[in-house]
DNA sequence: TGTATACAATATGTATACAAAAAGACTGTG
DNA sequence: CACAGTCTTTTTGTATACATATTGTATACA
């Protein structure tokens, strides 16, 4: 891949990393890199130095850049947080989004319908991402937007894993998802923070639902299980 | 300064900024940078892409690193946040901490109590910020502290102008917010999240009542203003 | 006098070469 | 066979030279 621009090059490695290509704790080489996007390795090593300050990657002196990790305590930090951050950024975007944003904001969601209405889970996922941020820039907070940001990495690596294996109950999760998507829209769109807040806390428990079915899956049918319990006894 | 190492530069820049001695706004020159700290400039555009990411400066393409600004709606933003921030950051720190951790605490306020006692009141903003990102780090949740160091930039900015005329007021002031410190590492000694949150919202409130006290001051005596007075009618 | 354009000066961005550090392979010894 | 130490290889960090973009200035023209 010859002669890609900076920015190009910045945005392709956020979506690698997005989707998962690029796995949690991956080390990344900058020769190898520098030569795929076609540039040379100061600005690549720029670039890797911006994406750890967005909380993407985590750069150690002389050890090289790997991808930001996602251990346990990771998620469960992850969970402790989101909600109230997420609830606080819907509230600001509600008071303070301008009119254009709206207009994004609601081409995206037309973008994230269209994803998920052709079961395109990796991509539905991006767009939520970006749906998300989107808010994010509403809300006009840089302070809570980092925090933010940095949640929805995770949030949208999350959803990598457990959106891929559709069945039909995931299927009726993700309509629900982006009808929840609407309704924010119009409760931004009318300035309601409290009701933005609310549908955000509405929202929330759905994603951690389906992130906690995918962990904590249904157990295995009883007979199978039950040869296993004998050899141990 | 010739040969100074990768660490010190990016430190001293952090410094340099917190103190205002690198006003908000301003606009850095790499190759002036470059040569002060010894350094070529290929190291330093890396270190100010650090910084930018911490929230320091924000680099433009082809314009250059310039401190982050602190303007109205900066300050208002920061008005809005930091109580939320602070109180969640005290109560998880409350519950995460480790020994050694509140070990490195009681000593930075142990400095801070001392540069108040002498009334180096710019080096207390700056052990004051010590302090606060001590707490941070305790809380173990790196979203959130994303937004706390991003907070406690512009926080140890504003000090930095309305500590500086120590009036009589402002020093009984000072001390009570150490005492208030102390308090606050009782609190997270004794694992006790409620109270610590409670703690950092008193200590906020005095913080808050500074800085407004500096930027709506007292209005002029009365017999002055009476001249003007009289004119407009 | 105001404005537009060309040119010069300055600053930022990139590539390459080299230095230093870490990781890995090899060998000798117990 | 395990292990320590040294050498080689690989990777990261830095300096310098050059390319490109922006900014400032002078000059020509309306």
């Amino acid at each position: 891949m010859p002669r890609v621009s900076k920015e190009a090059c910045l945005d392709e490695l956020k979506l690698r990393i997005l989707r998962m290509e690029l796995e949690p704790g991956m080390l990344l080489d900058e020769a190898s890199l520098a030569a795929h996007f076609g540039l040379s390795r100061t600005p690549l090593r720029e670039i890797l130095q911006r994406l750890a300050g967005d909380g993407y990657l985590s750069i150690r002196e002389n050890r090289g850049a790997k991808v930001a990790s996602m251990d346990v305590t990771t998620m469960r930090t992850f969970f402790q947080t989101a909600p109230m951050v997420y609830a606080n950024i819907s509230r600001l975007a509600a008071e303070n989004r301008t009119g254009a944003q709206l207009s994004d904001l609601q081409r995206a969601q037309a973008e994230f319908a269209n994803c998920t209405s052709e079961g395109d889970a990796p991509a539905a996922a991006l767009c939520n991402h970006r749906f998300h941020a989107l808010i994010g820039e509403m809300a006009q907070n840089p302070y809570l937007v980092a925090a933010l940001n940095r949640l929805l990495i995770d949030h949208t690596r999350l959803s990598q894993t457990f959106y891929r294996p559709a069945g039909p109950r995931e299927a009726s999760l993700v309509t629900r998802a982006s009808e929840q998507h609407d309704a924010l829209i119009c409760a931004i769109d009318a300035r309601d923070g409290d009701l933005a807040i609310e549908l955000t806390l509405q929202h929330w428990d759905l994603s951690r639902d389906s992130i906690e079915r995918f962990v904590r899956p249904d157990p295995l049918p009883v007979d199978l299980v039950a040869r296993k319990e004998k050899d141990a006894v």
